[in-house]
RNA sequence: CGGAGCAUAGCGCAGCCUGGUAGCGCAUCUGGUUUGGGACCAGAGGGUCGGGAGUUCGAAUCUCUCUGCUCCGACCA
């Protein structure tokens, strides 16, 4: 491809509106173009990176035994009542109404369309298992869509859906699939965590995300430092400190701390680290149904934590005795049933069950509220002075906990959700009655997996992991182009041209993708040397007439940091990139 | 959905407070000079100042309203 024949659309400066980097950069180098909140094109060299991504996907999903279909867009909405998700999914769903009046949906996802296509071609456990997959359009209709395609309401995905006899069988898809996604952002050259998921909803099932890590992801991942293991930050155990818990020492003494609420001013006031004050957290308890409707008070309990550890609330409500979703509980009931504020409680003293979370149960001669106003506790001590009703897991883990595996110890990143896979079960199987007869001629459901990859997502991450000042930096894997070809001083010399020209046309029969600058004499070297580098291209190599009167070209990296180009004879250079390609 | 903000040429912005000829830089077009890191000179084109209503002799500017967009949070996954 020719520049003077390409859609450059490249930008200076980036508009106002985007603030994560890899918008701002597919903006400036010319890949997408917005048309409306969450709605892209995609210009050329955008859509090359969008294809590249795509491709390595089918392949590797290929090779793992799925099979391709295509799915409509528009779906009826008589599939998803029969599931109940009609219903249930809130706003994202986009409904329409054809001209006949009737409901139709824009699809967020297939799991309908798909299993209604099963149990209409699926009959025999014979054919299983079964992997179908897509790589389609889908539409969600986000509150807030951000971060340009990173975020966006309409966009690519691959979602796929395997169909088992057994649960053996999908363990072994599911398996299968995980494979396929490592490999797949292995070869997309990307920096990845392959991280446990909520298994939400749907108790006992497997669930991993695949999460590109930078600064810019909205989920914090913690992965050992040692080990494989990697979990979203909730979910994520804060196992039990090896340390025992020392003898109590200090003689526990009631001091003023007058207006000194949060750990940090007690901190502060007391020249206290804050790992050795405890704070105690009051939420409600846990009701029956019932007791609900007959409008008992739920009673109170204290969840108590390190000062400098946070409460992690997808784990406090999953413990016994706890309100599910938890509830903090209001100041006016703390008033009245501990006599106190929010602010000076601690579990000294305390009538209501206490939960300690497992590092602060080994501490001793803490410092903790007085359950009475402006005062706070120093040397308190466990058992002594406060009872524990149980030891729990309440917190989330931080930087340097002990990695759950027992191999060494966590880090914090960042991570951008770029695939998803999930065992479903029998879910929408039974909803949708997708069943096969069984070897004994059963009517039997079929058991389901599902594993989704954001394409148009991939494309952005891959953008936040590589870039410098200068723009793009793309994995050899994804680069729109892989060569560029910048002509300097063609109108001064023939020469320049000619072998250019020649380089280009050799490259191109090769199937090497290649950029040639041939813009005009008006465009200075500096404008070319800046478009390349925006737009990312792994190699560039230089024709001018200064270098071809010694018989030079350069050639330069783009991942180099180094300024100077390497300089070679001009008929070396064919042999030279052919090595770097592995031609 | 709650809070905040923005809307002026393709992009980035000024002008608005204090009403009186629509402006700057980049980009674009023409001519010329340049050519190793986003050139220079001269000229040109491009605007319903987001829409509507109001106040006023006069509105980009003041008031009301609608729409769109962005950010923070909640929600969602």
């Amino acid at each position: 491809m020719r520049t003077s024949q390409f859609l450059v659309a490249t930008l200076k400066e980036s508009p106002s509106d985007a603030v994560v980097i890899s918008h701002q950069l597919m903006l400036r180098a010319g890949m997408i173009r917005k048309v409306a909140s969450g709605l892209y094109n995609w210009l050329p060299l955008g859509l090359r990176a969008l294809r590249k991504v795509e491709n390595i996907v089918r392949e590797e999903m290929d090779a793992a035994g799925a099979q391709e279909v295509l799915m409509p867009t528009v779906q009826p909405a008589e599939l998803w009542q029969e599931t109940g998700r009609w219903f249930q999914y809130g706003g994202e769903l986009m409904r329409i109404k054809d001209r006949h009046n009737r409901d139709f949906c824009i699809g967020p996802t297939h799991e309908e369309v798909i299993t209604d296509l099963a149990r209409n071609e699926l009959n025999s456990y014979k054919q299983l298992p079964m992997n179908l997959y897509q790589i389609q359009t889908k539409f969600r209709d986000e509150t807030r869509p951000r971060f340009g395609v990173m975020r966006s309401r309409e966009f690519i995905m691959k979602d796929a859906y395997s169909f088992h006899a057994n649960q053996d069988s999908l363990n072994e898809t599911y398996e299968r699939m995980h494979t396929a996604y490592s490999k797949i952002f292995t070869r997309l050259g990307l920096n990845f965590r392959p991280v446990i998921a909520d298994t939400g909803s749907i108790g006992g099932a497997v669930s991993h995300e695949f999460h590109v890590l930078a600064d810019s992801g909205e989920d914090d991942i913690a992965f050992s430092n040692q080990s494989d293991f990697a979990a979203n930050v909730e979910l994520a155990e804060a196992v039990a400190p090896t340390e025992i818990r020392p003898t109590a020492n200090a003689v526990i003494t009631s001091v003023d701390t007058p207006d000194q609420h949060s750990i940090e001013e007690v901190s502060n006031f007391l020249s206290i680290e804050s790992k050795g004050i405890v704070k105690t957290l009051i939420v409600e308890g846990f009701l029956s149904d019932k007791e609900k409707d007959a409008g008992t008070k739920p009673a109170l309990v204290a969840l108590v934590l390190r000062g400098d550890h946070d409460l992690n609330e997808l784990k406090a409500e999953k413990l016994e005795g706890i309100s599910n979703p938890l509830v903090f509980a209001s100041e006016e009931a703390i008033q009245e049933q501990l006599g106190c504020k929010p602010g000076s409680i601690g579990p000294c003293n305390l009538s209501i069950d206490v939960l300690v979370d497992r590092s602060a149960a080994v501490l001793a001669d803490f410092v903790c509220g007085a359950n009475e106003d402006g005062k706070h506790l120093t040397g308190a001590n466990w058992d002594r002075d406060a009872k524990i009703t149980r030891i729990e897991d309440l917190r989330n883990v931080v930087e340097g906990d002990a990695s759950p595996d027992g191999q060494g110890t966590l880090e914090i990143k960042r991570g951008i959700e770029v695939g998803h896979i999930f065992q479903l079960g029998t879910k929408y199987s039974e909803a949708l009655k997708a069943t096969v007869l069984d070897e004994n001629g059963k009517a039997k459901a079929m058991l389901m997996g599902c594993y989704g990859i954001g394409i148009t997502r991939v494309v952005a991450a891959a953008i936040e992991q590589n870039f410098d000042d200068r723009g793009i930096i793309w994995p050899e894997a994804i680069a729109p182009f892989q060569v560029s070809i910048v002509q300097i001083d063609a109108n001064k010399s023939e020469e320049v041209i000619s072998r250019s020209e020649a380089l280009y046309n050799t490259l191109t029969e090769m199937g090497v993708e290649v950029l040639m600058d041939d813009r005009d004499k008006k465009t200075s070297p500096g404008v070319k040397f800046a478009d390349a580098e925006l737009m990312g291209t792994p190699h560039r190599i230089v024709f001018s007439s200064r270098g071809l009167k010694n018989g030079i070209v350069e050639y330069k990296a783009r991942r180099d940091s180094k300024e100077e180009a390497i300089e070679m004879p001009a008929d070396e250079i064919l042999a030279f990139i052919k090595e770097k390609l592995n031609k």
